[in-house]
DNA sequence: ACTCATCGATTTTTT
DNA sequence: ATCGATGAGT
């Protein structure tokens, strides 16, 4: 029985949100503008589907990007369903394709539990390609070859395809590169990321029963997202949604902003030629801004031609003005910022309420510096990732090794890690020896001798495939016993004891964090197993999970800030060949760039400031900025413009009066300590003026902090 | 095998 | 200015 009723999940709906929750048979397409509420319809259509229409959960795929949208709906619907909710696939597009394709990978030559590569492991894997064919790693940049193939994945581009269409030199050399790479991959029995999508759609294509048994079996499918979808996925929903045409498309071409990476916006332009009969609605009332902020915003992309016309509005009344202001340079930009959010603190906003939008990741240190010294605590989104440290990646290429020998890549990183005698002599013989006797990586570790390794290299190569076969003789036990036998067995804890430096010290603690999150895996899974932990966690690799902090500032880049909003926003940077980027001038993609623009208005719920500088350091030189085009396109109204000279404004607002404390502790790295609000940690860097780095225990995470002012104690050294 | 110096590039990013 | 990669030297 359904817990929910209509009335329940119709109120508090306006009319088009409502439609788009009826209209349950053909394809329909939402134009979902900033902040209408597209969240929201997509879970009540599939509490809708459920509860009023009689579809069962399992025949409803519900399509994201990110895992932090996917964990998003899949947490709202098991509020608003409870058990209901149970067998809906609730996944990203990778995570999708990843379950399909392990039902599936025979029909490839695939094993079920095939290895997936991440960014830096496909890397890898082209340089040691590249590397095989003899050719110069320094005109054909690995990273290079690489996007190349990627975008070719991306484009359902086979490599045979990609090999007749070569027009030029390099491009012969990605063709035979990329061909290599997928035997590679396919021999290690891994996939990458673009695989996921190109291989399913290849399966569904050419293996009709297959095809039917997955169309069968997704009644409904509902997309996030859709502009930001490459042509991978949509051949891939076109597919799977081909036997009931029920396909739900939300997205808003406005926020497209993902070219770069393959997204394509005619999938959204075109969707209604695509799938005949779609019905389109547009959500145009905003629930989250002031109608200066959406004035703002709408005339801004007014500007654009590539487009669905729409227009937001909310009832949220004018609201305070937008404001326009330009600045000597970024030191300037900074301190106004810095200053504007202590005012906005003192007004009763919470530091979590407020965020800080830039183009370029550089941007952040200025304004990084100042926020330190004026005691305002932030965090920065976007830094390095948990899974992609290096520790963390070492120990996950063992546990891939245990589960897949044949992984080389995982095998080549871990090889001589710590440090066990293999050296890249040793490595390399055994790589000739493989590649001559047409065997693996793995393989060839039985014939250390016979690759002509000296006495102790063949020890010790010896020794890393006893220790392998070891580990490998006990696998069907709890992960979390697996990984700390791993780490023990390895001597990896052990080198790195040996180290006893602070890095060390949060590379250790970091490997902790992967046994904690191998038991809260075996504690939530249904059927817990080595294979389906080393899935889990190569398609999660999102920092979500270890954010979410109290109430500190956010800074990030505006790519990164798309889906948030923030009750205040300030833009920094609005200068012509910072955004829109210089590059993107060159490339004459100034539409996105103007959407990027749009994104970012369009997060302020109440306050809004774009900043700009005449003058700004960049390059080790200095350059003098224009104000960008984008604040000329804003309206007159309700937007107010304002030229601060250096001084003028610092006199109308008092740096925050805090009084520095008289207590101040000494300290040296290595130190332990216990700070007021964010737990215990190890400095592990001083700067010149009272200026440390701690490393909190608690999540990890490291913070610059003033000395001065920072509620900081000594407990040990 | 590790450290140091030099060269080059330098938008955005998820899975 | 700064980060990273590469190559030479210890």
């Amino acid at each position: 029985m359904p817990v929910v009723s209509p009335e329940t999940y119709l109120a508090g709906l306006n009319p088009a949100q409502r439609d788009a929750v009826l209209l349950t048979e053909g394809p329909v397409l939402v134009i979902a503008g900033a902040g209408s509420g597209k969240t929201r319809v997509l879970t009540h259509r599939v509490a809708h589907l459920i509860g009023a229409v009689g579809a069962k959960a399992n025949e409803i795929l519900a399509i994201t990007f990110t895992n932090r949208a996917a964990d998003e709906m899949r947490t709202r619907l098991w509020d608003l369903l409870e058990d209901d909710a149970r067998g809906l696939w609730v996944l990203t597009f990778h995570a999708t394709c990843g379950r399909i394709l392990r039902r599936e990978a025979a029909h490839l030559g695939y094993k079920t539990n095939f290895t997936i590569y991440d960014q830096a492991d496909q890397v890898r894997l082209v340089k040691n390609v590249l590397e095989e064919l003899e050719r110069d790693t320094k005109r054909f940049v690995p990273r290079g070859i690489h996007a190349q193939i990627s975008n070719a994945k991306n484009q359902l581009v086979s490599p045979d395809a990609y090999r007749e269409r070569v027009a030029s030199f390099y491009d012969q050399t990605v063709a035979d590169v990329y061909d290599l790479y997928q035997r590679r991959l396919h021999a290690a029995n891994a996939v990458d990321f673009d695989d996921l999508l190109m291989l399913t759609v290849d399966v569904l294509e050419r293996f009709p029963e297959a095809r039917e048994k997955w169309q069968k079996a997704f009644r409904y499918v509902l997309v996030d997202e859709y502009q930001d979808t490459n042509h991978a996925q949509y051949r891939l929903l076109q597919l799977l949604a081909q036997r009931h045409l029920n396909l739900f498309a939300v997205g808003d071409p406005d926020q497209s902003i993902y070219a770069f990476r393959g997204a394509d916006i005619r999938n959204i332009m075109e969707f209604e030629r695509d799938f005949p009969g779609t019905q389109t609605i547009a959500l145009e009332q905003n629930y989250r801004s002031t109608n200066a902020i959406l004035g703002a915003a709408n005339a801004l992309i007014r500007n654009n031609t590539e487009r669905k016309e729409k227009n937001l509005f909310s009832d949220l009344g004018i609201g305070d003005p937008v404001r326009v202001i330009e600045l000597e340079d970024e030191h300037a930009e900074a301190r106004f910022v810095a200053v504007e959010i202590a005012r906005l603190v003192e007004e009763g906003f919470n530091g979590d309420e407020i965020a800080v939008f830039y183009r370029t990741n550089a941007q952040s240190r200025v304004l990084e510096d100042v926020l330190v010294r004026q005691g305002i605590a932030y965090q920065v989104i976007g830094g390095p990732r948990f899974y992609e440290r290096a520790e963390v990646k070492d120990l996950i290429a063992y546990l891939q090794v245990l589960d897949n020998p044949f992984d080389t890549v995982s095998l080549l990183r871990i090889a001589n890690r710590p440090r066990r005698g293999i050296g890249d002599t040793s490595i390399g013989r055994l790589q000739t020896y493989a590649n001559g006797h047409g065997i693996s990586f793995w393989e060839a570790l039985e014939f250390p001798e016979q690759a002509g390794l000296a006495a102790a290299s063949t020890r010790a190569v010896n020794g890393l495939r006893t220790l392998i076969l070891a580990l490998q003789s006990d696998l069907d036990r709890p992960v979390a016993g697996i990984v700390e036998d791993v780490l023990q067995r390895s001597g990896y804890t052990e080198s790195l004891e040996a180290e006893r430096t602070v890095e060390a010290q949060g590379r250790l603690e970091n490997l902790q964090e992967l046994v904690s999150v191998a038991r809260e895996y075996q504690e939530q899974a249904e059927e817990p197993s080595l294979s389906s932990f080393l899935q889990e966690i190569s398609l999660y690799s999102d920092q979500d999970a270890l954010r979410g902090e109290s109430s500190l500032v956010t800074l990030m880049t505006l790519h990164n800030a798309k889906g948030l909003e923030f009750r205040a926003v300030f833009m920094i940077g609005l200068e012509e060949g910072i955004f829109p980027h210089a590059r993107s001038i060159e490339e004459q993609s100034l539409e996105e760039e103007r959407r990027l623009c749009y994104v970012g208005l369009t997060r302020a719920q109440e306050r809004l400031t774009l900043l700009h500088a005449s003058s700004r350091a960049l390059y080790g030189g200095r350059t003098y900025n224009i104000a960008s085009r984008f604040l000329d396109e804003l309206p007159d109204e309700h937007v107010e413009r304002e030229r601060l000279a250096p001084t003028s404004w610092k006199a109308r607002s008092p740096a925050p009066p805090i009084a520095p404390r008289t207590d101040v502790p000494t300290l040296s790295t290595g130190d332990s300590v216990r700070h007021g609000t964010l737990g215990e940690g190890v400095v592990t860097r001083i700067e010149a003026g009272g200026v440390v780095t701690v490393r909190f225990s608690g999540d990890g995470s490291e913070r610059r902090l003033v000395l001065d002012y920072a509620p900081l104690e000594k407990i040990a050294s």
